[in-house]
RNA sequence: GGCCCGUUCGUCUAGUGGCCUAGGACAUCGCCCUCUCAAGGCGAAGACCACCGGUUCGAAUCCGGUACGGGCUACCA
């Protein structure tokens, strides 16, 4: 039998780093058993959709490089994937059991409802359904289910367990009186999540249920819906789920969540998909930088953590910097393309590539970083050119000095560069490093950035010349 | 309230009865390297393994209880 195992959002909102993660689960479980990946969209409640909820969950699994077998756009055999499509199959199952005797037509109002679970709630009892309509003779109630709006629900039996051994959490067992008789079929005739994952599971030949530990609750109500249809169950694995820093469900007001948000601030799939992998997994080694290929090949269920991992948006920064600098240097500046204005020199960006990778958090970085090779310095104050411990008429001194030696150096390149600007600090009895300072914000406006003397090869002789040319103005006012 | 799940450094985790005076990584701090910033190297600090009790010669590891946290408790998924 091969394995087939599915990932089923449902379209309410762009994709979720949180489903992510699971979607990768079910992506190395699929891969590694030479099994089917299915992506099913769980659209079963009509009033939460999001328009482009669709579009997102491509985009995004596009992005990472997360591939599936079937799919709404990919078909297969067992199309349509979308669960509004596939409506009569549910309401035909439902009918199904109801002729069997293990559903029934529910009239109760929402109204009735919610009184009773308010006076369940007064008398601090457990607030279910009380089988009001369980007691109608089914002859009546399919006859005015013809005309009355009604559900169907699922008749839970009073008392017995049901149990599960989770692949990932081991026995667990629900005693079925706290359980109540589970609505299948909505009275605007579609059914409810539990009945459509169980029909689509079965019908879909999915051998393994692995989703996020936030279904184990309703686990037991699916159970029930597998027993009642006579199926057989299929293993099921819950893995637990990413949570913010609170340890909460992560949710927008933690930050980013989706993953079109990471991918616009500039990090790297590679590094998405190691850093949340590795979040609620361990390959129970001490390495941790692993490929979408590698994490395939070494993911095991049995190692998957049952405690939830707190997201850690510093340690992700962490993993994009190191799957930085693994880049083969075409590969990034491919990725750096569409971050950098299309004039800007390909040949000087990619000569600046071994300054600017290390220097690298994210791909977004990267145009502050060389932005001086391109334009002029942003304004600044005559005093950002003086060292600590340095007069505004030596560091003035300096630069004049500077340009003069600059003028001369041949060739101009870093190494030149270097000893014309050593030989000058000497000269003034000044560090290198405090020599350096002036030049650096005359050339590019900061005190901080790529490696000065080989940023100064990059700029070229004429524009360092004249940068450095402008700085001294700026003193002419302030200096005596 | 009820049901279910969870609990090893701030965070992700290693650990499946003796190798643990608990290992690694991120973050933090320090030192080195060094033209700045990074990267890299070295090091420090950081966990009485939630707590209590039991089993055992021996427990982070097994058992029970408690506490705390979380999820669910809808004609949401």
């Amino acid at each position: 039998m091969t394995v087939r195992v599915r990932f089923a959002p449902s379209p309410t909102g762009s994709l979720h780093i949180g489903s992510v993660r699971t979607t990768l689960y079910n992506y190395f479980f699929a891969r590694q058993n030479a099994g089917k990946l299915i992506l099913r969209v769980e659209d079963t409640d009509q009033d939460r959709l999001v328009p482009g909820a669709i579009d997102s969950i491509y985009d995004g699994l596009a992005w990472l490089g997360v591939k599936w077998d079937e799919g709404p756009r990919e078909g297969g055999p067992h199309a349509p994937y979308i669960q509004s499509e596939r409506l009569p199959l549910y309401r035909r199952h439902a009918q199904e059991l109801v002729d069997g005797g293990a559903a029934y037509f529910c009239f109760c109002s929402k109204e009735r409802l919610a009184a009773m679970r308010a006076q369940q709630a007064l008398r601090k009892e457990i607030t279910r359904y009380d089988g009001f309509c369980r007691r109608i003779d089914p002859k009546e109630a399919a006859e005015r289910a013809r005309t009355e709006p009604h559900v169907a629900r699922l008749k839970v039996p009073d008392d017995g367990v049901v149990a599960l051994d989770d692949l990932v959490y081991g026995h667990i067992e629900w005693p079925l009186s706290t359980i109540e008789d589970q609505v299948i079929l909505k009275s605007d005739g579609f059914p409810t999540y539990h009945l459509a994952v169980v029909v689509d599971d079965h019908v879909m030949d999915i051998t393994h249920v692995l989703r996020g530990e936030d279904w184990l609750p309703s686990t037991p109500k699916h159970l029930l819906i597998w027993r009642a249809f006579g199926w057989e169950i299929p293993p099921h694995a819950h893995v637990p789920n990413v949570l913010g820093a609170d340890g909460k469900k992560l949710a927008k007001r933690h930050g980013a969540t989706k993953v079109e948000e990471f991918k616009d601030q500039g990090y790297l799939p590679e590094a998405m998909i190691n850093y949340l992998a590795l979040v609620g997994w361990s390959p129970g080694t001490e390495e941790e930088i692993f490929a979408i290929d590698e994490l395939t090949e070494r993911w095991r269920m049995d190692q998957v953590q049952r405690a939830g991992g707190k997201w850690d948006r510093a340690r992700l920064d962490w993993f994009d910097g190191m799957w930085i600098r693994r880049l083969a240097e075409d590969d990034l500046l491919g990725r750096l393309r569409d971050l950098l204005p299309a004039e800007w020199d390909r040949d000087v960006i990619r000569r600046a590539l071994p300054l600017l990778r290390e220097r690298m958090r994210t791909l977004a970085d990267a145009r502050d970083q060389v932005e001086f090779l391109f334009a002029e310095p942003p304004p600044y104050e005559a005093t950002l050119l003086v060292p600590k411990k340095k007069e505004p008429r030596e560091a003035l001194d300096l630069l004049v000095q500077s340009t003069v030696v600059l003028g001369h150096v041949q060739p101009f390149g870093h190494a030149a560069i270097r000893a014309a600007i050593e030989g000058i600090a000497a000269a003034e009895g000044w560090s290198l490093k405090d020599a350096s300072h002036p030049i650096r914000v005359a050339v590019t406006g900061r005190t901080v950035g790529l490696p000065l003397f080989e940023s100064l090869e990059l700029l070229g002789r004429e524009r360092t010349m004249a940068r450095i040319e402008r700085a001294q103005d700026l003193f002419e006012k302030g200096v005596d």
